[in-house]
DNA sequence: ATAGGGCTTCCCATCATGGGAAGGTCAAGG
DNA sequence: CCTTGACCTTCCCATGATGGGAAGCCCTAT
C-alpha cells in the first residue's frame, strides 16, 4: 500500500501521515527500493485511531499517550479515562471562555440598532471599556473580562 | 511615551504592539532621534480598542475593519453590527463543534469503568469507530462525526 | 564611568495543516 | 521502446497570535 492509498483508507492526508512520522507519532514506514513508503492494514488501523482521536480534539501529544496505552496490553483503563477527562475539562474551559465572549457580543449587538446612523454601542464599548449600563444588567462585557487576562482563543 | 509605558497603559504587550505595527494594523509610531518608538494617549486608546476586540475573540483582520469603521465618522452602525453578528456566528459554530466532541467524550468516559483492568470502551471506540451500542443511544461518536470532515479545533 | 533597565532588530518556536516546486518512479498505451 | 500522466519523494513556505531570547544600542542614576 502506497501512502496515497493509506491516506484514502484512513482519512488522514498523505501530508499528515508524513508529518506524524516526522514527529515520531508513528514509526517510520517501510520503503520500496525506490523510496516509496509502504503501509499495511495495521498501519492504516493506527492512522484511523489517530484520525478519530483528532476528531475528538485530542492534541498529538495526548494521542501519543493514548497510542502507548492502546499498545500496552497491561494498561489500566483508569489511565485512559484520566486522559479523556482531562480533554473534557480542557474543552469545557474553552467552551466557557467562548460562551462568555458570545454573551457579551450578543448583549452589544442587541443594543446596536444597526441602521444607517453612525452611533454604535459596540464601538463605544470597544473604545471606552465596559460601562455599568444599569443596575441589573451588570455591564455587557463583564463575563469576557472576568475570564482572566487575555486568554484569547484563536480561530485557527 | 515609550513602548513599555504604552504597553502597560493599554494592556497590549510591547511585542504585540510591534507586531500590530508590522502587519499594518496600526500606523508606524513616531521615533525619537535614537530610534525609540513614541506613543501618545490617542495611540494608547487605539491599542486598548484592539485589546478589547481581541478579548472578544475578533481576529486581527476583523479588528482592521472595526478600526476603519471606528475612524469613519460617516459609518453606519449596521456595518459594525454585521461584523459582530458574524463573530457571534463563528463562535457559535466553534462552540457547537467542541460541544459535540465533549458530548462524545463524556459518553465514552461514562462507559469506561476506569479501574485497573485493561478493557476500555474509549480505546475500543478509537480503534473501531462508532458502534451502534443499542437502539436509542445511537452511537457515542455520532455528534463529533456529523460535525463534518475533520474540522478540528486546536487547543493552541 | 559603570550598572541596570529599557529599547531596537532579528530569529526561532508554537500547533497542525496545506500549498507548491523540483525531481524521481511507475504503469499503461502508442 | 518511449511518452504521458499519476504518483511519490524531499524541501521550503505560510498560516495566526504570541512569547522567548540574543546581540547590541540608549538613557539615567549612582
Amino acid at each position: 500500500m502506497n501512502i496515497g492509498e493509506a491516506a484514502k483508507a484512513s482519512g488522514v492526508s498523505a501530508k499528515m501521515i508524513r508529518y506524524y512520522e516526522s514527529v515520531g507519532l508513528i514509526p517510520a514506514a517501510g520503503r520500496t527500493t525506490s523510496g516509496y513508503r509502504l503501509y499495511t492494514m495495521t498501519d492504516v488501523q493506527v492512522l484511523r485511531f489517530i484520525r478519530r482521536a483528532r476528531d475528538l480534539g485530542f492534541p498529538v501529544e495526548k494521542i501519543e499517550e493514548l497510542l502507548a496505552l492502546w499498545q500496552d496490553r497491561s494498561r489500566q483503563s483508569a489511565d485512559v479515562k484520566r486522559i479523556a477527562l482531562e480533554q473534557i475539562a480542557g474543552l469545557e474551559t474553552r467552551i466557557r471562555e467562548m460562551q462568555a465572549m458570545m454573551d457579551t457580543l450578543r448583549h452589544l449587538a442587541n443594543a446596536c440598532c444597526g441602521d444607517h446612523r453612525p452611533d454604535c454601542p459596540i464601538l463605544a464599548d470597544l473604545l471606552e471599556g465596559p460601562q455599568q449600563v444599569d443596575a441589573h444588567s451588570e455591564g455587557g462585557r463583564s463575563a469576557a473580562i472576568r475570564s482572566g487576562p487575555a486568554t484569547i482563543l484563536q480561530t485557527h
